[in-house]
DNA sequence: ACTTTGCATGGCG
DNA sequence: CCGCCATGCAAAG
């Protein structure tokens, strides 16, 4: 496979110890050996001052691998890169279309990861914003129980997913387990029996890819600069079950995963080298943590610095209870975060019981999260533990313990002062974080109102965004209550806290829940990632800085962004930053400052701006006219801006341009002119474009023809095609999985067997066919953008209504003799299916809608008001996206 | 009599 | 079957 990998680097057995890790180098290292590339084991290669200097340098490959095969280069800038072997392994970045860059040009355009572990449902895509999406929707399932969200790197982390068999994937950030690997290395083990859990276990975990990162940080540090067949996922698999298993000692290691979490003021390039190089983030499922570390072997010192603290023995052999993983929101890591020069790093949360919350005071601890993260305790009385609240209020509770059963049972008395001063009650959940570098710990908490407000309305219509209608949000600047994780606490789904008498809840077990949402009845309750993205709202008092990223504009913050009202800002051309919102009671527009962050729920009353409007009565400022230029498709948007339409590009676009486009430009029969409000759907707004609100309502308009080429008609058609095509995807997926999986390792790892090409083909050549169709019909694309050579093909045609992991669908935009063939065949078979199968099971996701006729909301994409302009970006409200999604928020752009 | 403390019990995963 | 932990409960204050 290759034979750059074998190199000297490569050498997969220590020399001896006195000579140059580097076989390729013959020296003789001196007694003081200077660190490289860090080792399975958790050291670093021992090298010579000259190797050490060359691969400090980053000149490593250059000198040692210079006739080894791997070489690339870069698509932006043309540099050389070695892409062989563990040494490069962060020096570049596989690009979605082919190719790779170098992690200066990565660094430049990119905050997100761009080796992602490409699971099967992104080989196909090569739409950033497509990609986003998917991160952002896929995998909801696997969201639940992770861990907490990095905003700015939770792209990565949807793809905790993957199968174990794709343990191939480099770590997501470099994960510095070189602390937990000098344990593995006095390794002690865990009583078997603890070996044999399933499922939660640690091990199980890491091996079914959710600690994926140590488990690829293990393998590619340990194959110093080659992969040696043995070296290969198997081994990588093995690893992983050691090292989680690993003690603690004394030492200030902490374990498990590291919080993906970019530190704000880390300096750039290191959040998004950390960024290019994720993957499967887990979730951070386990919220043990691992410090993110680039630096192959710089930091692992500082790492154990940093978090000084001490460990309890037994620590290593935790892994915590899905109920106790941290499922902070960026929100909630945001506000405690009280100095932007500390990271948070979530711990664990617990919900608390009625005992907890009582008088008792008492606050029974989860005994791993004690063990794993409050200092070590030997005696009963244990120790008082200075624990600060996200208001920066500090208590001191007395960390101790019980004796119990040979166990011990962990509690923290005095917690009851906190608690009512949070306003806590049996139900609630508290959450452990600890600020780093202090090491101090942090206490905060969601209440089981807004949690179950929250995932009510998450599950019931916007997939955990709290926007209109939705819960309190929570005061950006008070206590977050909202948890937008997509999770279900059990009492929500009865009548409240209330803690039944029963012990544990039985109905409902312990754990949390999220309601699954997949199904044909709840698709319409889902929110669009292009809807979430309307909500996202740059921290208060930042700035975002604008990145541009195959041709779509992003709002980078550096702070979590948080969650508001959509709303409407209109161009800056008077020097007055404005925004529109709408009152929830009185559906009336009112102009806002546009610092101004709204809450979900904002109502006239609460117009503290403009005193005269602030109650419903009060008449409209905006005219009918202008809330339609205010909705028009040209009026600028707040988020994710699709390559522009231009006034000339309408052209281009009639007949088969996104329904968005189509409704908002009032063409065809059944679009509704825009700002008309639409009471189709509760949450469609005026100018609304999804296929509910284009049409007329049930029974009226025209009748349709099989020949019909109205916006609704081809709509329907397409996406009945879609899901004809997706079916075939799907199945010639399976097929390939295996081998994909496989190639994907191999691709990444050895670029120099083609990977680009190669994955694609051998997944699905009609995929790549259809592809390449899309670059084909692209030619009336006028998108400047589209000469970037990593631009998908589909930037600025992308279909609102298509799926997000259809990328192999042609945009209607891009019509064509063909195009409209194809439509029209895939119509009849739709027509055909449906007199055939009138009240068969049907996909929900890409449900066949028929025009005219009467309908539900089936999670089509109701772009919201705010985001029309996104109209050309792929969504589709089959997958929701959930505000969990940092990613998108750190996304987000404004126009 | 009431509260606090420390431990025991047993349901549950 | 075993460990966790929510809660019960008795002793101590």
């Amino acid at each position: 496979m290759s034979s750059a990998l074998t190199t000297a680097s490569s050498s997969s057995s220590p020399l001896s110890s006195k000579s140059c890790y580097n076989s390729d180098c013959k020296e003789l290292r001196p007694d003081r050996s200077r660190k490289g590339w860090r080792l399975r084991t958790g050291d670093f290669a021992e090298l010579c001052d000259r190797c050490a200097s060359a691969y400090e340098e980053g000149r490593f490959c250059e000198t040692f691998h210079l006739n080894a095969s791997g070489w690339r280069c870069c698509e932006s800038c043309g540099k050389r890169v070695h892409c062989g072997c563990i040494v490069s392994a962060h020096a570049f970045t596989l690009l979605d279309p082919g190719g790779i860059e170098c992690m200066t040009c990565a660094g430049k355009n990119v905050i997100l990861p761009l080796n992602p572990a490409w699971p099967p449902s992104l080989l196909f895509h090569s739409a950033l914003p497509d990609r986003l999406k998917e991160l952002s929707v896929k995998n909801w399932t696997q969201l639940a129980g992770s861990g907490p969200v990095p905003w700015r790197q939770a792209p990565s982390m949807f793809n905790s997913s993957l199968p174990s068999g794709e343990l191939h994937h480099r770590a997501p950030y470099e994960v510095d387990i070189s602390a937990a690997l000098n344990k593995l290395n006095t390794s002690e083990r865990l009583p078997v029996s603890l070996e044999k859990r399933k499922n939660e276990d640690f091990s199980q975990r890491f091996l079914n890819g959710s600690l994926k990162p140590c488990g690829q940080d293990l393998c590619e540090n340990g194959t110093a600069g080659g992969i040696k067949s043995e070296d290969k996922p198997s081994s990588c698999s093995n690893m992983p079950k050691q090292s989680s298993f690993v003690k603690e000692d004394s030492s200030t290691m902490q374990y498990g995963l590291n919080i993906p979490y970019a530190p704000p003021n880390e300096p750039s390039a290191r959040g998004r080298i950390s960024g290019t190089h994720l993957r499967p983030t887990p979730l951070s499922s386990l919220p043990k943590q691992i410090h993110t570390n680039l630096q192959n072997g710089a930091d692992s010192n500082e790492t154990q610095l940093r978090n000084g603290r001490p460990r309890g023995e037994s620590r290593g052999k935790n892994y915590l209870l899905p109920r106790y993983w941290p499922r902070f929101t960026d929100q909630e890591l945001q506000q405690i975060s009280v100095d932007s020069n500390s990271v948070i790093t979530p711990l664990f949360e617990k919900m608390l019981s009625a005992s907890d919350a009582g008088r008792i005071g008492r606050l029974v601890l989860p005994k791993k999260c004690a063990e794993a993260y409050f200092p070590s305790i030997s005696q009963p009385e244990g120790l008082p533990l200075k624990v600060q609240d996200a208001k920066g209020k500090e208590w001191i509770f007395q960390f101790r313990f019980w004796p119990n059963n040979n166990s011990r049972m962990y509690v923290l008395e005095g917690v009851t002062p906190c608690i009512q001063s949070m306003q806590l009650q049996a139900g609630d959940t508290v959450t452990f974080s600890r600020l780093e570098p202090e090491g101090k710990l942090v206490m905060g908490f969601r209440k089981a109102s807004a949690t179950a407000d929250q995932e009510n309305e998450t599950n019931k219509t916007k997939n955990g965004a709290p926007v209109q209608g939705d819960a309190e949000l929570a005061d950006p600047t008070s206590w977050t209550k909202v948890d937008k994780s997509g999770y279900i606490a059990k009492e929500v789904l009865g009548a409240k806290p209330s803690i039944s008498r029963k012990r544990k809840n039985s109905t409902l077990g312990s754990k949390s829940k999220r309601l699954r949402i997949d199904n044909e009845d709840m698709i319409e309750l889902k929110i669009t990632w292009e809807e979430a993205q309307g909500l996202l709202r740059p921290p208060p008092n930042q700035v975002p800085n604008i990145l541009v990223i195959e041709g779509f504009e992003f709002e980078e913050y550096e702070e979590a962004p948080v969650l508001g009202k959509p709303s409407i800002i209109p161009p800056d051309n008077t020097g007055e930053r404005i925004q529109w919102t709408q009152c929830e009671d009185c559906l009336k527009w009112r102009k806002l400052p546009a610092s101004a962050l709204l809450p979900s729920k904002w109502t006239c009353s609460d117009n503290s701006w403009e005193p005269e409007r602030s109650f419903c009565s009060a008449p409209q400022e905006l005219s009918t006219e202008q809330l339609e230029e205010l909705l028009s498709p040209v009026a600028p948007v707040k988020k994710m801006k699709a390559a522009k339409l231009e006034p000339d590009n309408v052209e281009a676009l009639e007949g088969l341009d996104t329904l968005a486009n189509l409704a908002i430009l009032g063409e065809g029969e059944a679009s509704q002119t825009p700002g008309q409000a639409t009471t189709k759907h509760p949450r469609h707004r005026p100018g609304c474009s999804c296929i509910v609100c284009i049409q007329p309502p049930s029974g009226k308009g025209p009748k349709h023809k099989q020949t019909c080429t109205c916006n609704v008609c081809l709509t329907v058609k397409r996406r009945f095609r879609t899901l004809m095509l997706r079916r075939e995807k799907k199945q010639f997926e399976k097929e390939a999985e295996t081998t994909r999986q496989r190639n994907q390792f191999l691709d990444e790892m050895f670029p120099d067997r083609s990977m680009d090409d190669e994955s694609l083909t051998c997944s699905n050549t009609s995929t790549s066919k259809l592809i390449e169709e899309g670059k084909m019909n692209d030619g009336s694309d006028e998108d400047p953008n589209r000469n970037k050579p990593s631009t998908s093909p589909f930037k600025g045609q992308i279909d609102l209504n298509m799926q997000p992991e259809r990328e192999d669908e042609l945009s209607p935009g891009s019509d064509s003799g063909s195009m409209m063939k194809m439509l029209q065949d895939t119509g009849d078979r739709f027509l055909e299916q449906q007199r055939s199968n009138s009240g068969g099971t049907r996909s929900s996701s890409s449900d066949p809608l028929e025009p005219g006729g009467e309908r539900e909301h089936k999670g089509e994409s109701s772009s919201n008001v705010i985001d029309r302009s996104s109209n050309n970006l792929d969504v589709d409200k089959d997958h929701p996206a959930t505000l969990s999604l940092n990613p998108s928020a750190s996304m987000s752009a404004t126009g």
